[in-house]
DNA sequence: GTGAAAGCGCTAACAG
DNA sequence: CTGTTAGCGCTTTCAC
């Protein structure tokens, strides 16, 4: 009993769901898309059919057709973050629940390589675009805006944001932990840094504020981006020396700064006494470890899911506003390292 | 002089570059996918018309009409894990090179969430895809074969892979490791795995050796995944008061290892002497943390490329063989816990 | 080396 | 509530 050409290569399409079903290509379409316009009856015939089939519906002939892709597509330097990481969770869960899927992009700290990577994206169509601050240049400016699609711009306070924004302003950051160290006393201060412009922006931040403030430089430290505990342990140790009194240390990263802390133990440092420290990012490790240590905790997660209603809101049809510029607030969390 | 409506809403399409250049569409899709068979004025012409209008080629269309993406779907748990995040990272980055993108999906480790996102991600047609170790149920399993993409599954052998595999026996792991104790003369065992069926194979493998070698499990903890620190330190501070004697304990994830280890000295508890620990992932923080800490090493990163190589060796037009199958080395770092 | 015709599989828009 | 028509913007295929 040869029957109907079972397992054909040919995958199975919208036509063949309504011939099966009875009824036009249209009406498939609607039970997937809009189950409201079509009566129960034919929609659970239809979906019968579907289900018996085994059809996938073809999203990108769907998406050419409606010129909608609900794809959305995120550039962030990396994921090793856990800053990133979970920003990219959050983000990309929002979007899921209101049917979009995340197009994930790394661009990675070094070669700014923005005009291949966003033209590319462009090129699938994205009904809306994450970029994590970043300095465009002029041509990839240009191809953003003429994409006329939402976008969104996060991590960084930039001065002329292409469209929406959230982000905080990584020189305050820096100016605010200058201040917290001031307030107790310190007056030579040290700086370890990963080398991406954001850590630097807090880094100078930092400096600028505690010369300003009538304090000295000891010691600053760049290391290659991204930041590790061995870079900051590296770090540290050649700024051992230089800590011949009581030294406030800022680190661009919670990672430099637990590497700093063990190396400066190690060497038999008293901390907070002689050496106070630290870090950015509020990382688990900056509360876990023993003893915890004070950090600057600035909210990731939260920042991930504002991008996204940002985003949802405006590909829903709502119009610009003013309060689609908004500053994420930064704390420092004082533990034991101060 | 009002010229040519500049900034029209309109997307420039490929007719427009080429009527701008004086040849027919099909020319200018030769210019960008297959420069050789055009001669090299129409080229440049071509060229100077997609610069000058700023054409960014839909690629939706593109792969409607070629039937081919480009693209490449990826699904992992989570990129909370550096495990995961260096392995996306190397996966994306090899298949970037020969101009693949990558839709990456996390699946998070609580509801297997598999059937709908398989068929969301399905629904775009990717090239080729990449599934993270999971029973997948039959449906699951019927759309993935009869997607007709060469599809790698990492991180766990499978019983019965779908295509390709790039992973490793977790129960073997934990196995070696209680044969590690062992040799070392321990008797006394005790585990703290995350609730996740990797971590949970890999405990049982442990504790399944450690008793046919004649040992006890005097304690097992099971704290929810992902893996934190603090759950290393609230399972150990459980656990305390039935290390009476030398113990070896086994945590499913470095950072669970780490948690231990800090609470334990914090009771003052002697490692490795009165409490061996060995954790598993080789995170940056088992070498850098002071002193460093055993654990087991997998190669995460090569994971990835190997899955992306075999993916883009299949999409080059390579059958399928026996060495699809791979199993991935580990080891264990010994280091100053054990 | 270049062009013309014919779709890829779906949905918008309009009828009925 | 359901169907018909006409594309979406590209590439395949076949001519020239």
């Amino acid at each position: 009993m040869p029957g109907p050409a079972r397992n054909a290569r040919a995958p199975v399409k919208i036509t063949d769901v309504a011939a099966a079903a009875g009824v036009a290509p249209m009406t498939v379409s609607r039970v997937i898309n809009t189950p409201d316009r079509v009566s129960a009856e034919t929609a659970a015939r239809v979906r019968e059919a579907i289900e018996r089939l085994g059809y996938v519906p073809n999203l990108i002939a769907g998406g050419l057709s409606s010129r909608r892709s609900r794809m959305v597509a995120a550039i962030v330097p990396t994921i090793a973050h856990p800053m990133f990481a979970g920003l990219v969770q959050t983000f990309t869960d929002a979007l899921r629940q209101a049917g979009y899927q995340v197009m994930l992009s790394l661009s990675g700290y070094e070669e700014p390589e923005q005009p291949g990577l966003i033209r590319a994206l462009l090129g699938r169509r994205p009904d809306a675009l994450l970029l994590t601050g970043a300095d465009h240049d002029a041509g990839a400016r240009q191809m953003l805006t003429e994409a006329h699609i939402p976008i969104v711009e996060i991590w960084d306070v930039s001065k002329d944001p292409i469209d929406m924004l959230v982000g905080f302003d990584h020189t305050q950051v820096g100016a605010a932990v200058a201040a917290f160290f001031r307030a107790k006393g310190h007056t030579r201060f040290a700086t370890v840094s990963a080398n991406d412009p954001r850590a630097l922006e807090r880094t100078e931040g930092f400096q600028d504020a505690a010369l300003r403030g009538g304090g000295q430089i000891i010691a600053s430290r760049v290391t290659a981006a991204p930041s590790t505990i061995m870079a900051g342990r590296s770090a540290m140790a050649e700024i051992l020396p230089m800590v011949t009194d009581r030294t406030a240390l800022f680190c661009s990263s919670d990672l430099l700064a637990f590497g700093a802390l063990t190396e400066a133990r190690l060497h038999g440092l008293r901390v907070p006494d002689q050496l106070a420290v630290c870090g950015f990012g509020n990382f688990e490790l900056s509360g876990a470890a023993e003893p915890p240590f004070t950090t600057v905790h600035v909210e990731g997660a939260e920042t991930g899911r504002m991008a996204a209603n940002f985003l949802l809101r405006r590909l829903a049809g709502e119009p610009a506003r003013d309060t689609d510029r908004v500053q994420v607030p930064f704390r420092i969390l004082e533990r034991g390292s101060t």
